[in-house]
DNA sequence: AATTTGACCCGTC
DNA sequence: AGACGGGCCAAAT
């Protein structure tokens, strides 16, 4: 795959501010690759840790990607409350619409 | 070389 | 709320 795109997702996802979380779709736009939030998940797995905030990229719906039966998916819950962020029955509450209300209050673009 | 497999997404019904 | 179809595409079978 395309090196320059791996690390321009790199960077999106490093870019996301503690508390909050963000889609994989969203992740791929802000990274100049609209479409292909399945990359996006790709290179986050073959990255590993890698010291990424990986817990905190969601599905667009606000669930969590892993079924629960997979270890990771605790782990991700875990870290993101600890960011005190909400997460009930697999799914983040509050991100997306405060994320809209900020939009709507001070216009687009953060 | 063909098919299946994913940490996915979106419009539509 | 869920289902369905289509888009996406690198890796692993």
């Amino acid at each position: 795959m395309d090196p320059d795109a791996r690390d321009r997702i790199i960077a999106a996802v490093r870019a996301v501010p503690r508390g909050q979380v963000a889609g994989y779709g969203e992740i791929a736009r802000r990274a100049g690759l609209p479409g292909r939030a399945r990359l996006v998940a790709r290179v986050l797995g073959d990255a590993g840790d890698r010291a990424l905030p990986w817990f905190r990229i969601v599905r667009s719906d606000g669930r969590i990607a892993f079924p629960p039966a997979h270890a990771l998916h605790a782990e991700q819950a875990t870290r993101l409350r600890r960011e005190g962020v909400a997460v009930e029955g697999g799914r983040v509450r509050m991100a997306r619409r405060a994320v809209q209300i900020d939009e709507a209050v001070w216009g687009p673009r953060a």
